[in-house]
DNA sequence: TCCCAGGCTCTCT
DNA sequence: AGAGAGCATGGG
């Protein structure tokens, strides 16, 4: 666990291991985070915003309470895991140890389940610049005000929507997806906050019951929403690493966090595509 | 311009 | 059960 102190107007995170925020912040598991050009990153989650950077080995936070901290942010950064265990379980297959030494600052975020859906559903068949552009659309049009920028939209809002007042995000075919999605949330049909605790095939089961939800997407809201860590989401990049370094399987030693795995090698392949040896 | 993008649905065998 | 077309839109 890491050492928390809270400061003046600041909460510092010290003597932080595997937490990079570049690396965790901006490698596709998460879209709404900015950095500026003092590297200062930024966003919004629960509706609440904050800005974090590094100084001298910690992370600082600003624009938390305490209480948000422990409430949610601790978690929303996964503080709690211990990475270093994980990377270790992750050695015995030299590939992922490679891939888990060259992406060791990532971790996982828990982001609030609807947006987690939401954006993977937009996220199929689509490039990331402009999975950040829709999402970007989307919270400008239908969120909530916060600071300089938006809340992700609840489901209720958007279940009060149709998918003609969605033309404005340019999401094309999925508008449709997100309705749907928005529809059973905000009814009750399905609740997203009861997934962490079913099992996860239950729970995949469940998230399929939505219109354009298939396995990866639902993988996807599992892992990086309801902190199903065991979750395997397989995009194209992936299919095409575990074919091409793999031997066609998923390495044995992933068992139980397989998603950090996944997110280890989605970062590696696709920051190190230009180079041949990998 | 053309290919492809953190896939899924629908249809046809 | 498995294969393949079509899908909206636009980044590179």
């Amino acid at each position: 666990m890491n050492d928390i102190v809270y400061e003046k107007n600041a909460i510092r995170i010290k003597n932080v291991k595997n937490f990079d925020l570049a690396q965790t912040l901006d490698c596709g598991q998460a879209f709404r985070w900015s950095v500026n050009d003092k590297g200062v990153w930024s966003g919004v989650a629960f509706g609440k915003y904050i800005e974090l950077y590094n100084d001298n080995g910690d992370i600082i936070i600003t624009g938390s309470s305490e209480r948000d901290f422990s409430d949610f942010w601790s978690d929303y950064f996964d503080l709690p895991r211990d990475y270093s265990a994980v990377i270790d379980s992750f050695s015995s297959n030299e590939t992922l140890r490679l891939a888990a030494s060259f992406a060791s600052g990532i971790r996982i975020l828990r982001q609030e389940p609807f947006e987690a859906l939401c954006s993977f559903i937009i996220s199929q068949n689509n490039n990331i610049p402009r999975i950040k552009g829709i999402i970007s659309r989307l919270c400008e049009n239908f969120g909530e005000p916060v600071k300089e920028t938006y809340s992700f939209p609840s489901a209720e809002k958007l279940a009060s929507l149709s998918v003609e007042d969605l033309a404005p995000i340019r999401s094309g075919f999925r508008a449709k997806y997100i309705i749907d999605a928005a529809k059973k949330v905000s009814s009750g049909e399905i609740d997203l906050d009861s997934l962490k605790n079913l099992s996860y095939d239950e729970a995949q089961s469940v998230l399929l019951k939505i219109k354009g939800v298939g396995p990866k997407v639902a993988d996807c809201a599992l892992l990086y929403g309801c902190g199903h860590i065991e979750a395997f989401p397989k995009d194209v990049w992936i299919k095409r690493a575990i074919n091409e370094y793999f031997g066609g399987e998923i390495p044995e030693c992933t068992k139980g966090a397989a998603g950090i795995a996944q997110q280890y090698i989605f970062y590696y392949i696709r920051e190190n595509q230009n180079n041949k040896h990998f």
